[in-house]
RNA sequence: CGGGGAGUGGCGUAGUCUGGUAACGCGCUUGGUUUGGGACCAAGAGACCGGUGGUUCGAAUCCACUCUCCCCGACCA
């Protein structure tokens, strides 16, 4: 590729839109520009780099026995009816009509379409086991799209189903899919993290996300540095001490609390009691219907694990009125005490509990002296509380850290959910029909990128790693109108191409300087360049990354520039 | 959906409070001088100021409505 021929639109100045630092990176780099909120266009250079990424994906799913498919992203509503999730997706999927007046949308993943060629097709357990994948934009309406290309609308996502007769053949699939995906991510450079994940409205027993650590990303990551416990906050669980209460009184006494609003007003209000010691009453309501969340005063609610706890698909906190219809009193006041009839699921850490102040129902009251086994009807106990850093490990004795990280692919065991709801059977070998047992896989491709960008930059602009660089290597002479630069460096150019080498010519007549930042911002790692040393017989190796770089001898040039392509490129498993 | 901010040549901005017919830097075009970290000189091109309606002799500027984008939150395989 010739730099002069080649589309690179870089930009001097930062786009204001623009927060995250890929975001930046990519508008100015000339690989992406927007064309509404959440939808971007691709220009040749991130292109380039989608292309490899999809390759290395292609590579080992292809060596995990994954068949590539390429699915409608137009869906007909009949199989998301189906599967209930037509409704499940709520405002979060794309929908239209057809001529017809026919409810159609826009696939945000393929578990349906998948599941229904399966049904159509698969008879015999001898069919199985499958892997089937495909490489696909998808598209989801997001409340909120945000961070460039890290949070979209329509984006490219690698997603592969499994189909066995049985739940070892499930745990196969599931196990190839893990180091298919350590692998994958290996080769484009990233370092990751594999951590235990709530499955939420997918549905399935056990998923895992491969994470990248960054403040770029929206997720938060409890790890342990001690044995390598990691979790979504939504899963993880940590190991606190116990509190020991003093014996309570005989029953709950009442006691008025003018102006106390909060956990934080009480703990300072005479008669009050630490957060520790208090109950903290929410409302939400579950799929409409209202429900009473207790936590410990000093802790916060994770709603996901509120979801996962109590099957609401649609789990949000109460309006005031509706509270004030429910307890009759407003929040600041509320509790849990003497309430009937209303579903109440308590975090297990209260279980036991005595002596606790905690709402009266009654505007500025509240109680003391509650024990919950005494004064509470608790409906369920759950895992409700979200970690913190500084926690213990619940596998070690190490410290918990709350991190956050970009979700860049996601593993599930389905098991039977789509089977069943599609009525996607074979027989087995005793001729009898059973659901076929499914496994669901996704990497988002831009995610890929952008992460890579968010990694691996500095103050001059993107450092790819070099398996997934739009160009290896950037030949530049830094005058174009010098005879002896420009034969050279064509000359170089051919016998790198002909290696098989991905490399770019920058022969552009312009200033050194500007050819030198452009390849810095775009983030080329390696360069040659043609200059005064050249009388010499000498050129000049950079490497981008590094910014080291070295004179070496133009017949060694190549031998130097192979071995550290190769080298870049090796995966340490 | 709630809160905040912003729409002015391709990009980044000033001008808006205090109405008088659009300015600056970058980029672009042409000519010349330059050539190792975003050169310099000269001459140019390019904007109905997001849209609609209103007030006014006169609106980028004031008023109303509306569209879009960004940020925080809610939401989210």
């Amino acid at each position: 590729m010739r730099w002069s021929k080649t589309f690179t639109p870089t930009l001097r100045e930062n786009p204001t839109m623009a927060e995250a630092v890929s975001h930046k990176l990519l508008l100015r780099a000339g690989y992406i520009r927007q064309l509404t909120a959440g939808v971007y266009s691709y220009l040749p250079l991130a292109q380039r780099v989608l292309l490899k990424i999809t390759s290395i994906i292609r590579e080992e799913m292809n060596n995990i026995g994954g068949q590539e498919y390429l699915l409608p992203a137009l869906n007909p509503a009949e199989i998301w009816q189906e599967t209930g999730r037509w409704e499940v997706m709520g405002d979060n999927m794309f929908r239209l009509k057809d001529r017809k007046g026919a409810d159609l949308c826009l696939g945000m993943t393929h578990e349906e379409v998948f599941t229904s060629i399966a049904r159509d097709e698969l008879r015999s357990y001898k069919q199985l086991p499958q892997i089937w994948y495909q490489i696909q934009t998808k598209f989801r309406d997001e409340a909120r799209p945000k961070s460039g290309v890290l949070r979209v609308r329509e984006f490219i996502m690698k997603d592969s189903y499994s189909f066995d007769l049985d739940l070892e053949g499930l745990d196969k699939a599931f196990e190839a899919h893990r180091e298919a995906y350590c692998l994958i991510y290996k080769r484009c450079g990233l370092e990751f993290s594999i951590v235990e994940a709530s499955s939420g409205a997918m549905g399935g027993s056990k998923s895992s996300e491969f994470m990248v650590y960054s403040d770029a990303g929206e997720d938060w990551i409890a790890s342990c540095a001690d044995c390598h416990y990691a979790a979504n906050v939504e899963k993880a669980t940590s190991r606190l001490p116990n509190i020991s209460d003093e014996t309570g009184t005989e029953s709950a006494e009442k006691f008025p609390t003018p102006g106390v609003r909060t956990i934080e007003d009480l703990t300072t209000f005479p008669g009050g009691a630490a957060a520790t010691h208090q109950i903290k009453t929410l409302v939400y309501m579950l799929d409409d219907k209202p429900a009473l969340v207790l936590m410990r005063g000093d802790h916060q609610l994770n709603e996901t694990k509120l979801g996962d706890s109590t099957g609401a698909i649609n789990a949000r906190p109460a309006h005031p009125a509706e509270i004030q219809k429910l307890l009759g009193a407003s929040p600041g006041s509320l509790g849990a005490v003497g309430v009937k009839d209303v579903f109440i699921i308590a975090d297990n850490l209260l279980q036991g509990r005595t002596n606790m102040v905690t709402g009266a129902n009654h505007d500025d009251h509240h109680l003391r002296g509650v024990s919950i086994a005494r004064d509470i009807t608790v409906t369920k106990w759950a895992d409700l509380r979200a970690v913190v850093t500084g926690e213990g490990c619940p596998n070690c004795s190490g410290t918990l850290r709350v991190d956050k990280a970009i979700e860049i692919g996601h593993i599930f065991k389905l098991g039977t959910k789509y089977s069943q709801s599609m009525k996607a059977n074979v027989l087995n070998a005793e001729g009898k029909e059973v659901p076929i047992i499914m496994g669901s896989y996704g990497i988002g491709v831009g995610r890929i990128m952008a992460s890579a960008v968010e990694l691996y930059n500095d103050t001059d602009g993107i450092c790819w790693p070099v398996s997934i660089a739009p160009f290896e290597l950037v030949i530049t002479p830094t005058n174009i109108n010098d005879a002896t630069q420009k034969e050279t460096s064509e000359k170089l150019y051919q016998e790198l191409m002909a290696f098989g080498v991905d490399v770019i010519l920058d022969d552009r007549d312009d200033r050194p300087g500007v050819k030198f930042k452009d390849a810095d911002l775009i983030g080329i790692p390696y360069r040659i360049t043609l200059g005064k040393k050249l009388k010499e017989g000498k050129v000049e190796f950079f490497t981008r990354k590094t910014k080291q770089s070295q004179d070496v001898s133009l017949d060694q040039i190549v031998d130097v520039l192979k071995k550290s392509i190769a080298t870049a490129k090796i995966v340490n498993p």
